[in-house]
DNA sequence: GAATGTGAATCAATTCACAGCA
DNA sequence: TGCTGTGAATTGATTCACATTC
């Protein structure tokens, strides 16, 4: 989408799946076979209008309909969301924002009043949101969320590091900000341990190495066993949720 | 990880797959096989060590290190982020605010300084710094990422909302807070699509009954060009995200 | 008896490659 | 001729299921 914008923008009438690929970044039968999903919207021998892809996959994506979302708790984080300008610019309005501390009420943040959490239920029916974000602490979370979904919302954004346990029907996406730099490090990490390779390594795996700090002593004195083939690039072993 | 911890800190002492799996939402087989790929850190008929378990996991993700990280973009989001408790809780260390704003400059933004953009390749070079985390605008995110790389950096995390293009060997992790909203909002435009998809079920795609959008109609004009509006900024996710 | 570690089976995603159409 | 749309092939990830070990 954001290929066929700068496309759109600069007047290019049409895109074969070749050069709209090379520009997002991805396989050309990949984005042939997603587009077939939607419909045959392109013309053999020519490619696609790229006026009429936009509109396409904008109604496909729900981007051409406005919809209101609350913020809940306006810590630093929240206060961000709610500033940010990317929101209002996709279709999103921020309807209210909620916090539990009653000092927060009524004070001004990103042009609004914040609003108490005793009046959630209200905010979200009044204002018939379906989309909350969660931007408490992590120990507030699941009941922020259970009060949510009880008033009517069926998707959450979830900002707290907490797994939120949520019934069927409810979509919920998680943003772990520590995560995402644990991610980085870790990479890094096995950069710095493919550089020091040759160095003595340790009797540990093989994908470890470097990593000067001081850490714990193993709690019980085992030497870790090596495996581990060629491991693959991308994102961290599932381990952890993402 | 996170399930780990928990039951590290309730002092559980050993755990089977079954268990953990349960704990943090996996399949236990996919469990049994990450780990496997770190070493043999089981025992059979018992289950798993929590404490050495813990231990080896942080050693594997570069939990035990601290990593230094600038931040670049001391807007609402970059404040929020230097703010933000998680970073310092898991071994990340903020060692500058940098911002291109010359007024900002020397403002004191969660208890540090603001520094200029001007100096930006001594603080990453004094400071040992290998992680960067781009908040600015849209704009401005390829030129900072380009002065972080030549200055010494190989893991980037951006906020802005632009595809970033590096060398090879260079990361870079891309945090996109509308495509999330996004994403949940067309969840939520299929679940409203479903209800009504008693009345008029198309025939065509099997993404199914879209939103009450006029079904099939040619963009004479520029029907779509709602979904951008303003300044520099380009976000959607590919096709079909989970 | 209980639970790991892992080949084999399954399931899903991606890519190939080409028939068919403008 | 050039490019879409899509079955078939391939590649990868996940899960099963069980021999193995404590």
């Amino acid at each position: 989408m954001r290929a066929l914008t700068a496309l759109s923008e600069r007047s290019v009438p049409t895109v074969s799946s070749e050069e709209l690929a090379a520009a997002a970044g991805v396989n050309s039968a990949k984005l042939r076979k997603d587009f077939s999903y939607l419909g045959s919207y392109g013309t053999r021998g020519v490619g696609y209008d790229v006026e009429y892809l936009v509109y396409q996959i904008s109604r496909e994506l729900g981007l051409t309909q406005d919809w209101p979302v609350v913020i809940v708790g306006i810590g630093n984080l929240g206060a961000a969301l709610a500033n940010y300008g990317g929101f209002s610019a996709r279709g999103f309005r921020v309807a209210a924002l909620i916090d539990a501390d009653p000092a927060m009420a009524g004070k001004p943040v990103a042009g609004m009043s914040v609003q108490h959490t005793d009046d959630l239920e209200k905010i979200i029916e009044e204002n018939g949101v379906s989309i909350g974000v969660i931007a408490t602490p992590a120990g507030a979370a699941q009941q922020v969320s259970e009060r949510l979904i009880a008033a009517g919302v069926t998707s959450i954004l979830n900002f707290a590091p907490t797994v939120l346990s949520v019934p069927d029907g409810v979509d919920v996406r998680k943003v772990d900000l520590s995560i995402e730099l644990q991610i980085l490090a870790f990479h890094e990490q096995r950069k710095a341990g493919e550089e020091a390779a040759a160095a003595a390594s340790e009797p540990g795996p093989a994908v470890g190495g470097a990593a000067p700090a001081a850490a714990v002593e193993p709690p019980a004195g085992r030497t870790a066993a090596e495996a581990r083939k060629g491991g693959p690039e991308g994102d961290v072993p599932a381990v952890m949720p993402a």
